[in-house]
DNA sequence: TAGGGTACTTACTAAGAAGTAAGTTTTTGA
DNA sequence: TCAAAAACTTACTTCTTAGTAAGTACCCTA
C-alpha cells in the first residue's frame, strides 16, 4: 500500500491534485460552496468583492471542467446559473482540513 | 471548532500551505526527503534529473525558510551538504495522502 | 425606444515563475 | 601549474497567470 508510490509518482499524483487547486481564486470558491450550498454567479461577484467577473467565471469553468463543481442554468431573463460542488467536490473538505490542521502545528 | 472559519480565513489558511508547496519541484524533492531520508545536494541532482541546480537550490532554499527541510553544511573540500525533513516536514506526509486518496476516488 | 439586470467575452497589459547557460569558490592531488 | 569535485550564483529570456477595461446577448418594463 506504500509500495505503490514512488517519489516521482507520488509527487504526480499530489501535483496533479495541486493543479486543480491553484488558481488565485479557487479556495475561495470552495469555501463558499463547501457544506452543500448552492450559489448563483452574481451571489459569488458580492461574496469576494475582489474577484472580476473574469477571473471568476473562468476560475468556475476551470473547478467545472476538472469535476468539483456543476452548474445549472435557468433559461430566464435575466438569465440565472447556479453553482455547487459535486460529491467529489464536497469531499475535498476533510483533505483540507488536515493541511489545515498541520499547519496549526508549526512548533 | 468549525466555528472559527470563514470561507475568506479558511482558504487563506489554505493557500498559505499550498504557497509553500507550489514550486514546480517542492513535492518531488519533499518525496525524496520523506521517511527520514537524508540526501545531499547532488543526490537530490541525480535522483532528479530534469532540474537544474538553480532550480535546486531555490526551492530548498525555499523549503527551508518555511520550516520544512533543514539544511546541514560540511566544512571540507570539496563541500558537502545534507538534506533532510524537519518534525514538521514529516507531519506533512499523511495530509498529503488524504490529498492522494482522495484523488483516487474520483467517480 | 431606451434602459436595466444577469451572465458572460474579448483584447490588451503587467507581473511572476521557470528555463538556459555560463561563471564562482575552495582545496586537494597529478 | 592545472584540473577536478561540490555547491552554489548570476544575467538573461521565455512562458504562464492575473489584472484592466470594455463590450455582448437576452428580454422585460417604463
Amino acid at each position: 500500500m506504500t509500495e505503490k508510490w514512488t517519489p516521482a509518482s507520488a509527487a504526480d499524483g499530489v501535483e496533479q491534485v495541486l493543479k486543480i487547486l491553484e488558481g488565485k481564486w479557487k479556495l475561495v470558491i470552495l469555501f463558499h460552496l463547501f457544506g452543500g450550498q448552492v450559489k448563483r454567479f452574481s451571489e459569488l461577484e458580492k461574496a469576494i468583492p475582489a474577484i472580476t467577473q473574469k477571473m471568476l467565471i473562468q476560475q468556475l469553468r476551470q473547478l467545472e471542467a476538472d469535476g468539483i463543481v456543476t452548474r445549472t442554468i435557468y433559461h430566464q431573463v435575466p438569465p440565472k446559473v447556479e453553482y455547487r460542488l459535486t460529491e467529489w467536490g464536497q469531499e475535498l473538505c476533510p483533505a483540507l482540513d488536515a493541511l489545515l490542521k498541520w499547519a496549526e502545528n508549526k512548533a
